[in-house]
RNA sequence: GGCCAGGUAGCUCAGUCGGUACGAGCGUCCGCCUGAAAAGUGGAAGGUCGCCGGUUCGAUCCCGGCCCUGGCCA
């Protein structure tokens, strides 16, 4: 019943992913393999739509929660534990599904991407010098150094000037800004991208930030936040918790925080849909389609 | 009924002391993305400037009337 292969259910967020693994990893014998940053993080649960653990049919799920908040998130600590999730449970004799919306994430298991080292001093004063100066003699120094890269980042991108300058720093070589050529991808993966109308979806999203604050998403934010929430540099920014911070701060409403939280959302998935849309390995599906594991088992070679 | 403010891009508003609307933010659409990626970023499409008439070589901007919105007074 078990494939020799690894499956990727990506798309955007909203999609059905999480729902849909869970019929995929018990028509296919499947562990599955988180792919979404923000649900790496311990206690973040009902901002990030993270299936509750008895909503997850004994299903083994892997990388949920295994970061603290004060933590940064990095794809290269990632990609490293992901890939070795995935040979795991190969090993096993199971089948591995990596599911989620992070892009870059599930790019950086399936491809051979290699992430040059990192240095916090020499990120920190950067960053800093980004803080101070602004952008513009960043790129300027860019451009001397590494003109490939200056060319392929936009002047105004602080963050990608840092990373830039830093990779330079700390390896003497260029940095490579642009992402490689995708070919065949590792572990012979059946690529699935779901997707919905955006009609449809934009109401699911509408419906789900309701149900999360329904759910208690203040309470769950009010412990973050004592837990310090507010300094991690990843999980501070996750969709919805800065603007859940100030209801508890009084700044705002709850409804306007809401309706920018769906805002937000909304804007996240049409990136998301930028990033899935060019990879032409992927095969799409409808993440409301009746069927929908019996399509994926299809389209993996298994039939019936 | 009278007075005041206002009717400019899908929304909220700038602006033109009369000479093809420099518009902005948000939204929409399209794109980029190698150690924060639920992050960061580039571009594009959108406007009979409430309606009718007048003055003028020319009006979104001046004048008159009308309609609509908000507020105040009665």
């Amino acid at each position: 019943m078990a494939l020799n292969r690894l499956i990727v259910l990506a798309g955007p967020t909203g999609t059905g992913k999480s729902d849909a693994a869970l019929d995929i990893a018990e028509l296919l014998d499947g562990e599955i393999v988180n792919a979404d940053s923000m649900q790496l993080y311990r206690g973040m649960d009902i901002g990030t739509a993270k299936l509750p653990p008895d909503a997850r049919r004994g299903i083994p799920h892997h990388l949920l929660d295994v970061l603290d908040i004060s933590r940064r998130a990095s794809v290269a600590a990632y990609q490293q534990q992901a890939r070795q999730h995935v040979e795991d449970i190969l090993a096993r004799g199971r089948t591995p599904l990596l599911v989620g919306g992070s892009g870059l994430y599930i790019r950086a298991v399936v491809d051979r991407i290699d992430f040059p080292g990192t240095d916090p001093l020499v990120r920190a004063e950067l960053e800093a010098e980004l803080a101070d100066v602004g952008t513009a003699p960043l790129f300027e120094r860019l451009t001397r150094l590494d003109p490939a890269a200056a060319a392929a980042i936009e002047p105004a991108n602080g963050r990608r000037l840092v990373r830039a300058l830093e990779v330079m720093r700390v390896t003497g070589q260029p940095f490579t800004a642009t992402l490689p050529i995708s070919g065949p991808p590792l572990y012979d993966a059946l690529l699935v991208c779901l997707d919905r109308p955006s009609q449809v979806l934009d109401e699911r999203l509408d419906r789900r930030v309701t149900l999360m604050v329904g759910a208690g998403w203040l309470d769950e934010v009010r412990t973050l936040d004592a837990a310090g929430l507010r300094h991690g540099v990843t999980a501070s920014r996750a969709l919805g918790y800065p603007q859940m911070l100030a209801v508890l701060d009084g700044e705002v409403d709850l409804a306007t925080a809401m309706a920018e939280t769906t805002r937000l959302t909304r804007r996240f998935v049409r990136r998301q849909r930028s990033w899935f849309g060019r990879d032409h390995r992927m095969h799409r599906l409808d993440g409301g389609l009746p069927q929908l594991a019996a399509a994926v088992a299809g389209l993996a070679g298994l039939s019936g």
